[in-house]
DNA sequence: ATCCTCTACTAAACCGGTTTAGTGTAACAC
DNA sequence: GTGTTACACTAAACCGGTTTAGTAGAGGAT
């Protein structure tokens, strides 16, 4: 530290920067000419020393399937607001759905000293001594807190928006085995049609299979769809991107959306709003869930909790009606 | 360090884990026991102290205008793909094109000890001891790297394909003038359009506005440029999005797309091939871009350039015809 | 003159490794 | 028996700060 160039120990000028109460006998005169000094010569601590002595990183490790998809991009967009507010930075992992990724990682984040972890749709089974908080993955380990979205909301919305159209016939799109969110939100799917007296036709189901690029998901699945003949006047997909794939074969196959088929997505990712018709979904707050994960790791890194005690924080979904929705063709509608 | 409860000195052990040279002289049954003490114990050496002592951080930042943004996202995943191969970690920082964050992240990132910055779309100038690579962005400082599209390829590729369909009055959506790509690619555009003899009519030429949000940046600009009565019967906008935002405005005005009005967009982000019609446009191939990034960083941290001298890459962009181009009505076009 | 109490600092340990310069011992040459 | 060398390690410095325990010196009380 070459700060004393000019007459201290470093031990005195660590005090005075750091405003330690050890530092209250320093007269100010001497404050001031440790202060103007350290600005002359633009002294910057060295933030590696400090972590080493305080054990204090300021880090946090974010484990997402992919960066560059819409999903993770979002949630990351609300844990960076609240991080760097709060003086921390993150480091990211995508581990693409691969088990010896998603294995390695957190490891590799431990040794970086990460203070806390944050798992977006990443299945979780390890016991780690950091704070760790999930978003919408299946988590088994004790101990960490989820933030989840209520899916039997999401269900009840996107389906009585559907069936107050008058949508009888609805396909569904269900997710990928591997994602977290497909289970859950099945369930919920099959109970709000129950309580909507709405009948599921296994020959309406098809389930996504390809895994990441997920360019065309939806695509391939709903011409399967259109092929097997079923008659359906509405498509609830397990994404906004299997949604689009789902427009576009329909549209392939002269259907009109929303006027032969309706859609709706789900998530309300960015490009759901540029869509052409724009896409009816049910919206998960994707930004404020990172948020919320963000501030709960540091609240949790602040004060650990003493009991390992799983929680969960349950997030509210949206229906956001754009143009891809209307009236059933050939059938009186309830409500608009 | 806890390894030599078992009988050596940390030296040694050190010396051992790392395979340095000065233990050639330790028998192999030595080191032996060592890696299977490492491996009882689990020993994960510490990262931080580690770097204390080398000088190495392994860590690199990425100043980027908004992370949850495709065009970022896309970005980053090279990014990602490249430095987590190579055993980096990276910070990430938002600048929302705030000209303090945008001074003052890149000290922050320093003050990390990151070995190397990347700065997507971010204005530069600079001048600081780490490499710094910069991906499209105003750099104006020696020393650094900058990848950029080759934008005169760019703007021939988008007007040639427009001209061969019979396109004559083409309106142009112009980039935000805090967003470093629009001076070059406007520029670009004006020469190819008079190599083909294409006029440029001033009426024709909108300028995009809002910052970061950009819902609907196109959306309001093509508003105007209907509202002005003016004939044109292609768009070449500044980006994807606002190319989207174009096409809602011109569908609100009973313009079909691409029948009416042909729309080419720039960047191909994930949505563009995901609208419908499928958005034609000019790929930027920003995943290579990223990695291209990372790789050049990786190398100037492994043998720092002698001369500060400012590099530029340089890599082509490709034109991606989907359905938003289409012949110009009322024109005979020469080709398709 | 002696003791006490503040004031204004600083010496030195510490964080957990890496790295340099040695050191003790055994084997070998002469 | 003595000098030399190779072997198998280790002591200690070091990275650059933070933090604890303590100390020198001035001033006041007795």
């Amino acid at each position: 530290m070459l700060a004393e160039h000019l007459g201290l120990s470093s031990a005195t000028v660590s005090l005075v920067l750091n405003g330690s109460p050890v530092a209250d006998s320093i007269p100010q005169k001497t404050k001031d000419r440790v202060f103007a000094a350290a600005r002359d010569f633009n002294y910057r601590p060295n933030f590696v020393a400090r972590s080493l002595r305080t054990q204090r990183t300021f880090m946090i490790g974010v484990l997402v399937p992919e960066v560059s998809e819409g999903y993770a991009a979002a949630v990351m967009g609300g844990i960076e607001d609240e991080l760097l507010q709060e003086g921390y930075f993150y480091l990211v992992a995508s581990h693409r759905h691969r088990a010896d990724l998603i294995e390695e990682y957190p490891l590799l984040l431990q040794r970086r000293s990460v203070e806390g972890l944050i798992a977006v749709d990443t299945p979780w089974n390890q016991d780690i001594p950091i704070p760790v908080v999930a978003i919408s993955g299946r988590a088994q380990a004790k101990g960490i807190t989820q933030i989840v979205l209520d899916h039997q909301r999401a269900a009840e919305l996107a389906l009585e928006h559907l069936y107050h159209l008058g949508h009888r016939r609805i396909a569904f799109i269900k997710g990928q085995s591997f994602s977290s969110d497909t289970e859950v939100r099945w369930n919920a799917i099959g109970k709000a049609a129950r309580n909507l007296k709405l009948e599921m036709r296994p020959e309406l189901s098809v389930q996504l299979e390809g895994d990441l690029p997920l360019l065309d998901l939806g695509y391939g699945v709903t011409h399967k769809l259109l092929a097997s003949r079923s008659r359906f006047t509405a498509i609830f997909a397990f994404n906004d991107i299997s949604a689009m794939g789902a427009i576009r074969a329909l549209r392939e196959n002269g259907k009109r959306v929303p006027e032969d088929v309706s859609v709706v997505g789900f998530d309300d990712i960015q490009s759901a709003a540029f869509q052409n018709p724009g896409l009816t979904t049910v919206r998960q707050p994707l930004r404020r869930m990172g948020r919320l994960a963000a501030e709960t790791v540091l609240r949790n890194i602040a004060a650990p909790a003493p009991h390992k005690s799983s929680r969960r924080i349950v997030v509210e979904p949206e229906l956001v009606v754009r143009e891809s929705t209307t009236a059933a063709p050939l059938a009186k509608p309830r409500r608009s």
